[in-house]
DNA sequence: TTGAAAGCGCTAACAA
DNA sequence: TTGTTAGCGCTTTCAA
């Protein structure tokens, strides 16, 4: 595997025609004789010239390429975003320049200035708080950023979690739970938001809400803090987790304890992941729509990259997913 | 966010140096005189320089960056080799270039091409088989490729799937298992490996083998084809399947049919994803060590970059994970 | 230790 | 429709 790549002026030469014409020609700039769309076309079929991508964007300043940075990967939240933004970039001949901060916030800001100058615009899913992100409007690349704004001028794309706590704590209600419980993560600013809800629906029942902080927003930790909520003096007859990933975790070491779920306690998460239709009982949870919000960044993106004027702030409204691990109390 | 971003030549005119000297301070290539230091350093800072990575490339012909193609980011097992894969190229200074060809052949190829004008090297995940894949070794870049080659001539990464299939077999016979299903994914390139592991060991034992085709390597497919393997004549006492995705979506399907796991059949699967452990009864299955994968390849990719020679195949051991879904017979 | 100069491969006016 | 020319921002001999 190695060079002998051909170059514009290979082309050129071997064709008879300036490299100014090669390039018209495959860009598609323009129509030709016949003759010489013949010749170019056989020359650069023979030689296997393709044009070098970098050369180009160094003119142009357009690298057809977007930075998109999330937190974990491994996070199905976050493998739906990434999903969903990709299958837009392709569409649209964009490649996906992919950054996992490990939810490592200092690792945030070297990362995405470095990407920065590699791509048409990023998307951004950050824990930073708002008041240290000026920088990022630095960057002179458009920006798409993942969470409400109030400052700065970075369109944005946000499900609306409060909205969504507020269903899920409504129906709870519903089902006539009483001793409601949040498992929190509260690094995370949507945490607050889910938390607004549920405080602003059981108000209105004037019933209590009793919370645990949680450090990480994973399975592990789901299951760590289990014991701590369940084997005090009274257990909650209802936990909200931050996440499914969360609730997932907390299931497992509350039946591990001998709780039966959802007789003895139920639980529900947020973002819909796959994998809380498969445990027993199903998580019920707030779908938040993690693929349409990928696909909602990207296309806002790349509207602004194209020029078009968007709206500055997309909300995705949230979906109640009842499964069996929520059930009625009597 | 706009433009006037500062050029080596800007830094060079204020500094009063050549940009000569500014790039080869930028780069740290050599030593210089305090005075121009204190100079280049004030005015690098002062201007906000960073020096544009697409030009240098073009000279270098180094990007710093690496194209990743897997199959479907949002299967675990990849998403698992994404994460290795990227831990090590960060270490590297490295940026991860995703492909995603969601399990569409045709799309590889295109993607791939264009991809490697943008990149160092690449690591490739796909269903092609050997024979179509001479155009890789044409790119001109180094390659690692997953999966077994016999005649091209590019690195590889494995997991000893043969193996981890006999070992998992062989656990289930000795468990007191006769009647054996396996749930394959022929489009798959490992899935005769598996199948050969299984049945290697069931000719030991002189046991048939059932096979049942699958046609995705998804949890809908698992639970689509359930109820032809259960609601058979005479179903299996111990189910195969080609990953822990079909697994988990079949024992959801054979739950919801009255089957009680794991006493009316055994099922396993191959990866050892996350969730397997947070089903009901958890999932015993053969962990391929995802993750290391990524990490072996990435780190055999930037080894073949930096010149230094490799061993051109790397086999990583499976790991037999038992957990409830598998229960002795008697 | 520093600088001059020659490009890397391509595009974009502008002319012809 | 085609070609000339002047760079994009940077690195890299080579000479000073």
């Amino acid at each position: 595997m190695k060079k002998n790549v051909a170059t514009i002026r290979d082309v050129a030469a071997a064709a008879g025609v300036s490299t100014a014409t090669v390039s018209k020609f495959v860009n598609g700039a323009q129509r030709f004789s016949p003759a010489v769309e013949a010749t170019i076309t056989e020359v650069i079929e023979r030689l296997g010239y393709r044009s070098n991508p970098l050369a180009a964007s160094m003119i142009t300043g357009r690298t057809k390429s977007i930075g998109l940075s999330v937190l974990d990967v491994g996070n199905p939240h976050f493998t739906s975003i990434v999903k969903g933004a990709n299958r837009v970039a392709l569409a649209h001949g964009y490649t996906l320049l992919l950054v996992d901060t490990e939810e490592n916030p200092e690792r945030e800001r070297p990362l995405l200035e470095a990407l920065s100058r590699r791509v048409d615009g990023m998307i951004v899913f950050s824990r930073m708080r708002e008041a240290e992100m000026d920088w990022m409007t630095q960057l002179g690349k458009p920006l798409v950023f993942f969470g409400r704004l109030t400052r700065l001028e970075i369109p944005w794309v946000i499900s609306d979690d409060h909205r969504g706590a507020y269903m899920l704590t409504r129906h709870l209600v519903s089902l006539g739970h009483r001793k409601i419980a949040y498992l929190s993560f509260p690094r995370s600013r949507r945490d607050e938001e889910r938390l607004g809800g549920i405080r602003e629906c059981l108000a209105q029942h004037q019933l209590e809400l009793t919370i645990h902080e949680g450090s990480a927003p994973t399975a592990a930790e789901g299951e760590r803090v289990c014991s701590s909520i369940m084997l005090g003096v009274e257990h909650p007859d209802a936990l909200i987790c931050y996440n499914d990933l969360m609730a997932l975790g907390f299931m497992k070491s509350a039946q591990g304890l001998g709780f039966k779920l959802p007789e003895d306690i139920s639980v529900a998460g947020f973002d819909n992941i796959q994998y809380g239709l498969y445990t027993s009982p199903p998580l019920t949870t707030v779908d938040l729509q993690s693929e349409r919000m990928g696909v909602a960044a990207m296309e806002k993106l790349i509207a602004t990259i194209d020029g078009k004027a968007q709206p500055a702030a997309t909300t995705i409204e949230p979906q109640l997913i009842l499964r069996g691990s929520t059930l009625k109390r009597n």
